[in-house]
DNA sequence: GATTAATTTGCAACATTCTGCAAAAATTGA
DNA sequence: TCAATTTTTGCAGAATGTTGCAAATTAATC
C-alpha cells in the first residue's frame, strides 16, 4: 500500500469518526504505531488535521464568525502566547496583528497591564473589553468580515501615525533567503505598515510555517528582531538566529 | 477515549448546561475527579472556561459581550428602526452611529440590501456580520469600552473623508431653540462631523429625549432632515414640522 | 473554631512520544 | 540492469505525558 494511499484514508476515517486512533489505525493499515505517528504529524504539518496524544482529531474547522473563531487557541499558541508576554511591560504601546496568534497574546495579557494596544482586530479589541489598565486604539478600514479585521489605505494611515514599542505579527511564512511573506495581498500591505511603525518586531511563529513562502512580500527576514515558536531548538532556526535575529 | 475528546466533551456540557461539576463529568466519563480537574485547568489556562470550586463556569463575558446587550431593542427602538428602514435603497451610503437606536437599525436590516455603511460602533459592524451586500466601513479612534465606539480625532478625520447619502443619528437631546445636544464632548463632536458628512441627516428619537437638553452642544434642530419617533402627532413636534423637519 | 468539602502536592504505574539507528523499499542515474 | 542514494519503516531505549491515589493544605459552611 503506497504512503499517499494511507494519508487518503487516516482523513478518511477522521472524517468518518471525528477522530482516529494510532492503534486503531495501526491494526487497520498493518503498519507499526510508529509509522502512523509520522503520517499523522505530517498530515498536521500540511494543516489537514490537528495532531493530538494517540491520535487526531478534526483540524478547528473554518469557524466563521469571530465569537466562534477565538475559541480556537490551540497548545501551541497557548506556549507561544506566554513566552510573548514577557516582552510587555507597563507603559508600552503595543501593536496587535489580526491573527489568532496575537488573539492568543491578547486572551492571557494579565488584567493589571497599563499598556496601549493599537490593533485591527476586532477579535484583539473585544478581548481587552474588561481590561481597565488597557488602552485601545482601533485602525479604520474596511471590514473584511471573514477574519474581522479592518484593512485598506485608512488602516495603512493609522499604523502610519503611531509609533510603537513591539509589535506583535502573526502567523506569517518565513524563509530566510525570501523574507516574510503573506497569503493576501492586503495583509501583507498593513503588516508592512505595523513592522514600519514598531521598535522590536516579534514574530508569532508555529513550526509549519518556518521555511515556507507564500505570495506576498511583506518584509526580509531580518527585518524581524525575534521569532517566537514552540520549537526554538530546531535546527532551522539556527540559520535565523546566526542571522542576526533572537530566537524564543 | 483520547484525552483531547473528553476536553471537547467538557466544553460541550458547559456550553449545555452553562456550568459542570467535577463529580459529574467523573461519572460521564469514567475517570477520576483529579484527571476532569486537570483537565478543567488546562482548559482554563487556554482561556475556554473559569475555573470555579467544585467545576467550571463559562468564560467571563467576552467578546460576546456586546453582542448580547442588543437584546434589549425596546419596543420602542423595533418601531422607530422599521421606519428607518423606509430611507434605505441600494447603492447608498450611510453613516450609522454609536447608539441601541442605530443599532436597532442595523439588526433589521434586509440581507438582500446592497448599502455600504460607515460607522464608528464595534455592535454594529458586527451585527452586520452576514450580510453579504454590505460593506461595512469602519471608523478608526480610541476605544471607549462602555459603548464600544470608538472616538477622538481618528475617528472625526474619518468621517470627515466620507460622503454619506444618509446618517442614522442615535437618540440625543432636541430642543427646538437649544438644538441637539449630547452628554458627552467627545460623542458630541463625532456627532457633528457625521451630520456634516452626510446629505440627509435622520435622527432616531425616543419620547422622552424631545424638548430637553445636554450638556454639549451639536448642531441646530434644523440641521435635522428628519426626526423618526413613535409619537409623531404630538404637538410638541408640530412645531419642529413647521421650522421645516420632516418627522415620522 | 470545628467540620466538611475541595484543592494541591508528591508519587508510582502506566502509556505515549521522541530519538537514533539499521534494515527494507523505492528512486535515481549511469 | 545495477549500484548508489534517498526515503520509509520498525524497533529499542530514553524522555515525557497521563492518570489515580493518598497525605497535606486550603477554602467554605455552619
Amino acid at each position: 500500500m503506497l504512503k499517499e494511499e494511507r494519508l487518503q484514508l487516516i482523513l478518511c476515517r477522521l472524517e468518518e469518526n471525528k477522530k482516529v486512533r494510532l492503534c486503531d489505525l495501526s491494526e487497520e493499515l498493518s503498519v507499526s504505531e510508529d509509522t502512523i505517528r509520522r503520517d499523522i504529524r505530517e498530515l498536521s504539518e500540511r494543516g489537514l488535521l490537528t495532531m493530538v496524544r494517540g491520535g487526531a482529531i478534526p483540524h478547528a474547522p473554518g469557524p466563521k464568525s469571530f465569537t466562534d473563531r477565538i475559541h480556537f487557541a490551540s497548545k501551541d499558541k497557548q506556549i507561544i502566547a506566554r513566552k510573548a508576554l514577557e516582552f510587555l511591560h507597563d507603559g508600552q504601546v503595543v501593536i496587535f496583528d489580526g491573527g489568532t496568534s496575537a488573539l492568543a497574546v491578547a486572551s492571557i495579557l494579565p488584567k493589571d497591564l497599563k499598556i496601549t494596544v493599537a490593533t485591527n482586530s476586532f477579535p484583539v479589541a473585544s478581548m481587552l473589553e474588561d481590561h481597565q489598565n488597557v488602552e485601545v486604539l482601533f485602525a479604520g478600514g474596511r471590514l473584511y468580515k471573514e477574519s474581522f479585521v479592518t484593512t485598506g489605505f485608512e488602516t495603512i494611515r493609522f499604523f502610519q501615525q503611531i509609533r510603537a514599542d513591539i509589535c506583535f505579527l502573526g502567523i506569517c511564512s518565513i524563509h530566510l533567503q525570501i523574507g516574510v511573506t503573506s497569503h493576501f495581498y492586503e495583509e501583507a500591505e498593513v503588516k508592512k505598515t505595523m513592522i514600519a511603525a514598531s521598535n522590536l518586531v516579534v514574530a508569532l511563529t508555529t513550526p509549519e510555517k518556518i521555511d515556507t513562502a507564500e505570495s506576498y512580500y511583506i518584509c526580509p527576514a531580518t527585518d524581524l528582531n525575534t521569532i517566537i515558536t514552540t520549537i526554538p531548538h530546531d535546527a532551522r532556526l539556527q540559520l535565523f538566529n546566526a542571522a542576526g535575529i533572537s530566537i524564543r
